[in-house]
RNA sequence: GUCCCCAUCGUCUAGAGGCCUAGGACAUUACCCUUUCAAGGUAGCGACACGGGUUCGAAUCCCGUUGGGGACGCCA
């Protein structure tokens, strides 16, 4: 296949390419940053680390009405708490129309630009019309050579003057060479009667001013692409490599919206997920790496490249994510995934002061797959059982359960050694003495100390727990089962 | 409607003309392991959208069809 050679010709090694690659991650604060944002956000950053190149982070603030202070709150924490760190920004958009004018008055004073004193209702009929005659909607161009001055009192805006004729060709990365005639494209308004300069003009004078070499952006500005080129040529600027990354979409395979998946990254950092996991669940969608499915922030720097990204939009699986985020937490240093416990516990009102909060992060990682499910799980380490699951303390504290719990209190008062083997062994000799698997003494055993029938090992549960603990608890539910209607009088 | 993009299991993907009887992962089913739940292991189910070409040979290249998506804003 030829264009893969073309591509990965455009994206030689560093060691072969003196120019330092510069990318940049350019969200506008018009909604909530989301998974979406997150991956393009993750390829700009991937891409300019594996080149050792820098990251800019830009605010794209431009349309002031929509712009909310929250949303730029959940791009900066969401990029914080993702370890997506800028070398440089976060620039604002709305801080640099000083110089947008400046260009802007360039433009007008090169030709490149001119007034417009057309009004909304005036484009309004104009596209109405167009649509009635089943013609792609544009600006006709009226104005484009009637010298039109800027006057007071008179309302107007600034278009670009597109070619006329002639193609622009967009050597996307990713996609490979997109051709767009010129005659498709109209007379963009580059500032509006306000005063206020627009995105595509924006871009374009920033892109340009922070020498961005390499713009990854979602697909949804390859359209947008041939215009930016265009202005970039009336400033006498080289293009940068263009990559347009296909979109990501919700679980039904239709466009993520605020209805479903378009939630802020924020909520999954509620919900329990390592950011590392996120980025790895992430990357892996629209890019690949042979067979692995599990990176470290680490192994998929050393392997991200442009070329091996797909042009198709994919959808969000939450399922896998899940997965992902447990092979994440099964990996994690366990110091950081106690304290990280322990964080979780608090936030479910539990007090996990005097925990080892380590030894029950490793006790639950492999069965949690969120940190949330994880402190939801362990709240019985640190919490007495105040009542017992119905369905478990009828299969194994029954009345039968009795004389077990007994010996049981009686086998762990005495034991000498109060470590997880030692007491699997003393839970192995005590099954054998009584004549019983491991799994009869074991359950009940469970019950009584978790509240139901699902828990760690027991050997790791009963260590955990401690010795007052686990009698303490042993007690109370020897005194449940005697409670309990059938059990044997005394 | 016009322009642009896209098309392999339900989902994420491998695939660079013969290595493909199409591989891996999630999910799902069964079994193994086992003190519960997990984790892990083994096996099963499951896809090249369709039609033409090019070629000795096509999932792969070309054209068309169909289907999906995006853009067409004084939004970004």
């Amino acid at each position: 296949m030829a264009g893969r050679g073309d591509r990965l010709a455009r994206f030689p090694d560093r060691d072969r390419e003196p120019m330092t690659v510069r990318t940049r991650f350019a969200p506008s604060p018009t909604g909530l940053l989301h998974i979406g944002g997150v991956r393009t956000a993750l390829y700009c950053w991937l891409y300019a680390r594996r080149h050792g190149g820098t990251f800019v982070l830009r605010i794209e603030d431009t349309d002031r009405e929509r712009s909310t202070d929250a949303a730029i709150e959940v791009i900066l924490e969401g990029m914080q708490w993702l370890g997506l760190d800028a070398d440089e920004g976060p620039f604002y958009q709305t801080r640099r129309y000083d110089r947008y004018r400046e260009v802007l008055a360039d433009f007008v004073a090169r030709g490149h630009a001119y007034h417009c004193v057309c009004s909304k209702e005036t484009l309004d009929e104009m596209r109405a019309a167009q649509i009635a005659r089943k013609e792609k909607p544009r600006y006709d161009g009226r104005c484009r050579h009637l010298g039109i001055q800027k006057q007071a009192g008179v309302p107007s805006v600034v278009r670009f003057k597109n070619p006329e004729d002639g193609h622009v060709v967009v050597d996307d990365a990713v996609h490979g060479k997109v051709v767009f005639a010129n005659a498709e494209m109209d007379d963009l308004i580059i500032e509006r009667s306000d005063g206020n300069p627009t995105y595509n003009f924006c871009v374009v004078v920033d892109d340009w001013d922070m020498k961005i070499t390499h713009v990854i952006r979602g697909d949804d500005h390859l359209n947008n692409t041939p215009r930016q080129i265009n202005m970039l040529k009336a400033l006498g600027a080289t293009p940068p490599v263009y990559a347009h990354l296909p979109m990501i979409l919700g679980a039904d395979g239709t466009k993520l919206s605020k209805r479903h998946g378009a939630v802020s990254v924020l909520e999954y950092q509620d919900e329990g997920y390592l950011p590392e996991a996120l980025l790895n669940y992430l990357v892996r969608l629209g890019w690949s790496h042979g067979d692995q499915e599990i990176f470290s922030l680490k192994e998929m720097t050393a392997a991200f490249d442009i070329a091996d990204v797909n042009k198709a939009a994919s959808a969000f699986n939450g399922d896998k994510l899940a997965w992902v985020n447990q092979q994440h937490l099964m990996r994690a240093d366990a110091t950081r995934l106690g304290a990280l416990l322990g964080e979780r516990l608090k936030a479910l009102g539990v007090d996990p002061a005097g925990a080892d909060l380590v030894a029950i992060a490793e006790a639950q990682r492999e069965r949690a797959k969120t940190l949330k499910e994880m402190a939801e799980n362990s709240r019985f380490f640190l919490e007495r059982p105040a009542a017992y699951d119905e369905k478990a303390a009828k299969k194994h504290l029954s009345a039968e359960a009795a004389p077990i719990l007994e010996r049981l209190g009686a086998a762990l008062g005495a034991a000498t050694d109060w470590t997880a083997p030692a007491l699997h062994a003393l839970l192995n000799a005590l099954a054998t003495e009584l004549g019983l698997t491991l799994g009869k003494i074991a359950q009940p055993l469970r019950v009584a100390l978790a509240g139901n029938a699902v828990s760690p090992p027991i050997d790791a549960t009963l260590a955990i727990l401690g010795r007052d603990e686990v009698l303490a608890r042993l007690s109370q539910a020897s005194a449940y089962v005697r409670a309990a209607p059938g059990a044997p009088a005394g």
